[in-house]
DNA sequence: AAAGTATATTGATGTCTGTCAATATAAGAA
DNA sequence: TTCTTATATTGACAGACATCAATATACTTT
């Protein structure tokens, strides 16, 4: 029987803890899938090379291109391409010995949906 | 002296691994203070946060509030609320006992335009 | 002052992940 | 085939962090 204290004028008593007023909006699957992609912007790297791929003229990037500019071993420059990739965010496309990544703007225009205020539900 | 691969015809024999065309864009610090911020938003307990305030009619929730529909014990919940208000994604303010806490819509704002394609520098 | 409630902090623990060296795979060149 | 280059994978390690129980702090009420 409590009440949002709120709401009441200083002659009630009632001093319970307030129980939530709506339903969790956001299903717990629905916030660790936009969690998950949001992790994956978690990490500088990831960002630079999202960067310097969309800032290159032809908006894709080999491998060898991209671990100079970050200061990382190419090990690791493959490591966050891939999990960009499996993301969805970056796409991959292998000419001869190269392999060319490029951006994938819907997917980047869905996480800035997700953000609409007030955080939507859907990705 | 080494060349971009792709813009030779066959004819042509230099194979080395091509160098970035373009400097990086956004720097090292740049980049650490935005992954800093989305990696706030990649734990899905802070997104049911965020979104859970969102969607009360006042905007806001107290603590109370939020322990039971997120079924993560109140020390958890006090650490995440901490971990988004230090990241300026919440404000919070004291009524008595209760600590209100309500979003920063210019600062959910900012992150959006921070993915605007192609990734902008800024904040 | 004493008791009760709301919120924050501390300390410990387990999991996740970024990083690199070493190695493997794949493709082209000789 | 052999060699070289580009990229991926493996294994190991260290640091970050989500979580909770226990405790501390802050406020209100009696």
């Amino acid at each position: 029987m409590s009440v949002n204290i709120r709401n009441m004028n200083s002659s009630t008593s009632i001093s319970t803890c307030c129980p939530p007023l709506l339903q969790a909006v956001l299903q717990p699957d629905e916030a660790a899938q936009m969690a998950a992609l949001f992790r994956v912007l978690g990490e500088p790297a990831r960002l630079q090379l999202l960067n310097f791929i969309a800032a290159q003229s032809e908006g894709e990037a080999c491998v060898c291109q991209l671990v100079e500019p970050l200061g990382l071993s190419q090990p690791t420059v493959s490591h966050h391409l891939k999990v960009l990739y499996e993301a969805g965010l970056l796409e991959k496309e292998r000419r001869g010995t190269w392999i060319y990544y490029k951006l994938v703007p819907e997917r980047i225009e869905a996480l800035r949906n997700a953000l609409a205020f007030p955080l939507q539900k859907r990705l």
